[in-house]
DNA sequence: CGTTTGCTTGACAGCATTCAACGTTGGTGG
DNA sequence: CCACCAACGTTGAATGCTGTCAAGCAAACG
């Protein structure tokens, strides 16, 4: 429900530029080595996770002509505010970003967490401003996408088209999951089809499936998922208590995943 | 936040083929009644919006070609089921869909109400397969729009192309503000919110602001507002006790909007 | 006219929130 | 290098909103 069913990765060397889980390096060290390599997306390690899944060399060569030009973005800065023009969307290159939309009572609502491979943005198209703020979770790096250039390619090339539809049409059957979580699960059911959700995506870009670092606070899992930063907390101690989950703050090792994936099949207990 | 920011209706003759709110016709003679005028989007009352909205005269007889069956789905049938291969969106014509997804468990969630205008099956893009079950309310039509079609059309009008982005950025939005309510509003906060959505897309199509038709049950209202029916009722009926609301089964007749108003943006109480 | 489906209301229970206190971590400056 | 501070995380106790279970009523349908 949770899932984002995306292509496995070419792992063609994904390690080489990835941020350590310490935090302590900075992301722009990580951004000079891509530029050295004049990276395009015909040479970009997560084209088959990205905008340019299924198309041809030509095809990507004009893409690449689109997507000259990338963005660093300071842990805790915006990529952009709801209210910004809209005139690009992002795809995440380097690091981690939130969604979040605000009330005018000042209740916030994390929509969604970005990493590598994602878009951000979509949600700029309808009014030509953008509905939400994108937030940087770490040092992060993206791949500006001016949008009026997108949808002049995409008028040429039927493919480029077709898989930008498919990302957007992706990203309506997921909310539409989220839909289903916030409306139906408890705390325990939810915390756990976000963990196998997030390890699900992290596996696919090459890293562990069992063991991952949280880019975000208690607080923030507990907006996108409807709960208090006390309530997740309770639940990641009930997790490891019950042998599900090894926790050390942001350090998270799934010691049975079956047990979690039980939690989110299960019709209350 | 739920509100979606439809253009307001051409107001020419809506009123002429609107079921009753008895739901004793049936939609078959009104069905027969649009083909006796031979509708289409460029002459349909509807394009305002839906699909159609900007484009020219030239351009909407090019979509009139491309939408031209229509497809009449019985109160409780099925326009589409989760699995159904995906070749065509739908335009709701006439009557009023609730869309859902089932998690293995059996839980459902209802993601959507869909009135005349607004788009179906956008949901099908991103794995050529229906992700939702969309069931009609009433007695319903729609026009069915080929999807591989509508994408070679959108790539010879960029106007087309830019107001099928726009609506399903929309969707986008939408979910959101849903995700929104879902997270952090309480029980009252959520019906109000529910409300004031309809009334305002109701009174877009030239219906009353303040009355109105419910076309769902309790139990639908609760699944989308993540809400057991008791507690849909419930509130209702405290809404009624407050002054805020007529309640009559499916007949709600809206005495104080501003308080309903006041409701959805106070920070608890 | 009877049956089914949907709606309302009451009593009670339970899960998540609220409020509060304390512990931990990482960064900053003395 | 260490102390301090701020941000983040954990845990306990009590409250309350919503869910659950149950009964009765109203409306729709054949």
């Amino acid at each position: 429900m949770l899932n984002n069913t995306i292509p496995v990765l070419d792992q063609s060397n994904t390690d080489a530029c990835r941020s350590s889980s310490k935090g302590s390096t900075n992301g722009s060290s990580c951004a000079m080595k891509y530029e050295a390599f004049k990276v395009a997306c015909s040479s970009c390690n997560l084209r088959e996770l990205c905008l340019p899944v299924g198309l041809s060399q030509p095809q990507l060569s004009h893409l690449d002509s689109l997507v000259a030009t990338r963005k660093t973005v300071k842990r805790g800065d915006a990529l952009f505010h709801t209210g910004d023009a809209f005139r690009s969307v992002y795809a995440v290159r380097t690091g981690f970003f939130k969604t979040r939309i605000s009330s005018e009572d000042g209740r916030d609502q994390v929509t969604g967490f970005q990493m590598a491979g994602e878009l951000l943005g979509l949600d700029g198209i309808s009014t030509d401003r953008h509905a939400c703020d994108a937030i940087a979770l770490e040092d992060s790096q993206v791949c500006v996408i001016p949008y009026a250039q997108l949808e002049d390619l995409s008028r040429e090339f039927s493919d480029l088209q077709h898989q930008f539809h498919k990302i957007m049409s992706r990203e309506i059957v997921r909310d539409h999951g989220v839909m289903l979580l916030l409306g139906s699960m408890r705390a325990e059911e939810r915390l756990a089809a976000f963990l196998l959700n997030l390890t699900q995506r992290l596996h696919a870009r090459g890293f562990s499936a069992s063991a991952l670092v949280l880019r975000m606070t208690r607080e923030e899992i507990g907006s996108y998922l409807g709960l208090k930063l006390e309530t997740v907390s309770r639940t990641f101690s009930k997790f490891q208590d019950e042998g599900l989950l090894e926790v050390k703050q942001r350090d998270i090792r799934i010691t049975d995943e079956a047990g979690l994936r039980a939690l989110v099949n299960s019709v209350r207990c």
